[in-house]
DNA sequence: AAGACGAAAGTGGTTGA
DNA sequence: TCAACAACTTTCGTCTT
């Protein structure tokens, strides 16, 4: 990185690495972070916004009850305040007996208010996750909400133990986003978080198994709006795509075909057809495919559906 | 010079014994 | 648990525009 991110950058300017205008800030850390290329801008916001998001009008009611925000990590800093297990006082009196009843119910009270908020406190964590994850990869918000449902159902159900909050996380996100019907890559969630393809594979099977969900295999027209709108090609492009995708579908071309190299390919397909050709790599660098492999769908595809595509 | 092409070898995940 | 397998990637030399 560049040495000068210390510099009085305003989030309402460009990247200085790669010069995008999508600056988003970052609540949960406090930076301002770039979209694009991931650059932090400026770290330490004088406002460090809500310590709570919403997910649904039930938790924010739960949240919205406490005072003013507190940065997470400082929840129960100063506020707390453990009561001995010896029956004396402050002074190291002993306690008279007509009051030691009094003392248990505080003991009692005290250890209950403590098990709530550490579980409260892990569920901060894991909204803060959910919510660098979610903005990294511009997730909208009904995805953000069903991935935080799909949590708390994990939580209630245990299922956190034995695995680091971040991969239940991503993992629920993964799900989120394929329930949606805008299914992400287990390769993007890795590249922007810390944890590996493997460890979010294994932790989203587990959790689909655990809760029951009913996944279907992605369909390649799940990509098609994502990749026309990241190379920026028109309405008939993209119309022409599932055009073609919905031919092969019919001619049971795509069996056994990763939907994303079909897209790619068809994408590709349609975007000559309509005159507003894109190149393999180009096409290739939004799907995360090489260009072997749309070249391999896309001669499969005009050979068997009979459709000519001069370059 | 850039894009498209395709052969050949390598990689990681799935499947079935 | 292991080997076979198909899809996909990487690499690279060649052809076309």
């Amino acid at each position: 990185m560049n040495g000068n991110k210390k510099q009085d950058i305003e989030y309402t300017k460009k990247c200085p690495q790669c010069g995008s205008i999508n600056l988003a800030k970052d609540y949960s850390r406090g930076e301002i972070v770039c979209q694009k290329c991931g650059l932090v801008v400026t770290e330490d916001l004088a406002d460090h916004g809500p310590e709570w998001r919403a997910f649904d009008s039930e938790q924010h009611k739960k949240k919205a009850r406490a005072g003013p925000p507190v940065k997470y990590t400082l929840h129960d800093k100063g506020l707390s305040t453990s009561i001995s297990w010896k029956n004396r006082d402050a002074y190291g009196r002993s306690i008279p007996t007509k009051n030691r009843s009094q003392i248990y119910r505080l003991r009692k009270w005290q250890r209950r208010t403590r098990i709530s908020s550490a579980s409260e406190r892990s569920l901060a964590e894991a909204f803060a996750v959910l919510s660098r994850v979610s903005s990294r990869l511009n997730l909208p918000r009904t995805i953000r909400e069903r991935a935080g449902m799909l949590y708390r159902k994990a939580a209630q159900k245990n299922l956190i133990r034995g695995r680091s909050v971040e991969v239940v996380v991503i993992a629920t996100v993964y799900a989120a986003c394929r329930l949606a019907g805008m299914p992400r890559t287990l390769d993007e969630l890795s590249k922007i978080t810390s944890m590996s393809r493997r460890d979010i594979g294994r932790t989203y099977r587990f959790v689909v198994r655990e809760l029951g969900l009913k996944m279907s295999v992605p369909s390649p027209l799940d990509y098609v709006s994502r990749f026309v709108n990241d190379l920026k090609l028109g309405l008939d492009v993209k119309k022409k795509t599932v055009e073609i995708l919905k031919q092969a579908i019919d001619e049971e071309l795509t069996s056994g075909r990763g939907p994303i190299g079909l897209a790619a390919a068809s994408l590709y397909m349609a975007s000559v057809l309509c005159g507003e050709r894109r190149t393999q790599k180009e096409i290739s660098d939004v799907a995360r495919v090489t260009e072997v492999t749309i070249r391999n769908r896309y001669k499969e595809l005009s050979k068997k559906l009979g459709i000519k595509v001069n370059i």
